[in-house]
DNA sequence: CAAAATTACTACAACGTTTTCGTGTTGATA
DNA sequence: TATCAACACGAAAACGTTGTAGTAATTTTG
């Protein structure tokens, strides 16, 4: 019905000049209280707002930030989003989200779309597959382009730029460790494969905590469960065997340690199926505190991670660093973040 | 390091006028053969990428749309964005999110940050508070500036827009009758206060399903439970206290059909910790698949809501209004597009 | 061979702002 | 009474595009 009104029309009306109307709402010295108030009176009555669009063009700024994540629909991530949104609605900024699907090509893609101009920084958690190939020309681009980039979580060591990680290995080894003091002898760890950053680290804690207790390890504990499709219905299936398998052969395991929640809560399916008691015959920790956790039975002990914090400092750090991108020449130094996790116990161990 | 190269700077570069260069790159007949070639790979060369910004402006529309939910740490709305992402970026779009966080006020301020000229339609699910308020100024203000405005799931009937909901009526009805045709003889509803538009209509279903089944309802079994903070944890003891009460009261409670899934595992939570043997002695049925009712100890049965396709169909929807808005003068009647819901049984059902 | 048509460009306005640099009135100063 | 600030405003450029309307130079046509 009503187009936008803009500075024209009410310069038109009002009969003074399109920089006057500007100035005027500005406050600007430059003009007469007069004209001022009349000014403004008249932009409130046409309910006139300025555009957007022609702000971020003018001054080469957006004032969005894009956010790339693998999947949208898995807890952490979410958690993640609305920290980075709450932060960065504090201080102006809309949050525009591209999914990858755990896919390259979507990421790539994503974050070529948005780099045109559509926002002023990135915040990043690169898919399974970009850590497979380690294919990471588009990150070093971005960069030269200027463009702010934050990662968490999923990070490419090598890129330089901004880090928002948990400190993965040590609370893996908490997490055992806590398992080890409650009376665990036998603990098997259900993790991905190697080329997932965090299971990776967190089958390092899991390893130095045998260590630092003179275990070793066997490696028939070890699952390194293939996670594609991870949150997809039909792989459940596989992730049952593997555990199944694993407590047939040693069926003295008493101790558990995921690398996520979804194996936790998996696992204790499947053990209670078999006729375990838990936490009595075999002690569970997951790894990040999601919905699963808080609603299994029993109740998972977890390793949380504060996803909510992470994106609010990964924020943080991206709107940081466009400001200081026009200020500060000089390039500042990378920062890495280490959100420490916690280990919050409930029903799944003793 | 690079700063953006433009349209400009290759005409500089090529000595050729700003036009020229313009219409090469998108193979204008009024430019030779031989300067398009030139120009391209000179673009390609330094990399040159149109400015979005630039083109928004230009064309008066930005190519994104604008998702508004109340919480995204929450299953469904994940889905819906999803759905929503997907087929908008298989059209050209791209998606900003804003959440309300169930209040009014950032509902509002999301909306106004991005109707100035952010965006070029809107997807929304109210927030809570908006419900109870029924203020919808917001919305027609927007449809005022005749900017395309589609509604999900919480949608307000009054407000003449596009909408996408689920049949929520009929899909508790059909849960309903299905726990009655599996042998439960006393069904009581665990349900939200009634301004939630969903919680009411599910409970509509509820009722008409006992009404064809000639039983007359009975007060005592309707729970309506007061979701404020409903996915906070300190809360949680509210609704399992409710559960406990009625199901101490009325011990022959042998079917409990819940408006959402997290009410569902909570009763089953608390019903198997007071000695009910699921199915056996009370059967349950929860509304909205998502990762609790899959990995619940027994499995939820559930009515399914296709969050994902309802947000592709929302997408469709407003994109087409974005198109339609230019070429057709002649106001489109809107649509309501009701997705059917699909009753999952699993283990909580005999 | 002059007129018309084609070719291959360029200039310019426009999208909606902000901001710098004028510029024409005043009133005060020397 | 010239000179000069101070005041209140306007013109124009700029951000990066696109598209319309020229305009030279060349080629075709009658």
């Amino acid at each position: 019905m009503k187009k936008r009104v803009t500075l024209k029309e009410l310069a038109r009306e009002l009969d003074v000049s399109i920089s006057t109307v500007s100035k005027a709402l500005k406050n600007s010295p430059e003009i007469s209280q007069d004209t001022i108030d009349k000014v403004k009176a008249f932009a409130k009555l046409l309910k006139y707002r300025p555009n957007n669009i022609a702000l971020s063009l003018k001054n080469r700024k957006t004032k969005t930030i894009g956010i790339i994540i693998p999947d949208i629909v898995h807890h952490f991530f979410t958690k993640v989003i609305k920290g980075v949104e709450n932060y960065a609605n504090k201080k102006g900024y809309n949050v525009i989200i591209g999914l990858s699907n755990e896919s390259f090509a979507n990421e790539v893609i994503n974050m070529e779309m948005l780099a045109n101009g559509s926002i002023d920084g990135f915040i990043i958690s690169m898919s399974r597959e970009t850590m497979q190939r380690q294919d990471y020309q588009h990150f070093t681009e971005t960069l030269n382009e200027d463009i702010p980039l934050v990662m968490f979580d999923r990070i490419a060591t090598e890129i330089p730029c901004d880090k928002v990680i948990v400190d993965d290995t040590r609370g893996a080894k908490i997490a055992v460790e806590t398992l080890l003091k409650k009376g665990a002898k036998k603990i098997a760890i259900m993790t991905t494969k190697d080329y997932v950053s965090v299971g990776r680290l967190r089958t390092k804690g899991y390893l130095e905590a045998l260590k630092n207790n003179g275990i070793h390890p066997i490696s028939d504990l070890i699952l390194k469960i293939d996670d594609d499709l991870l949150y997809e219905q039909d792989h459940l299936g596989a992730i049952e065997k593997q555990v199944q398998e694993l407590l047939l052969i040693h069926p003295d395991v008493d101790g558990i340690f995921a690398v996520n929640e979804l194996y936790a809560v998996v696992a204790m399916k499947v053990a209670k199926k078999m006729g375990f008691e838990i936490p009595n015959d075999l002690q569970v920790i997951g790894f990040t505190d999601g919905m699963l956790s808080k609603h299994a039975t029993p109740a998972l002990s977890t390793v949380s991670q504060h996803g909510e914090s992470m994106g609010a400092k990964a924020a943080e750090l991206v709107i940081k660093r466009i400001n200081g991108r026009i200020d500060n020449q000089t390039k500042e130094p990378t920062n890495t973040i280490v959100i420490s996790t916690d280990l919050i116990l409930r029903g799944s161990t003793k």
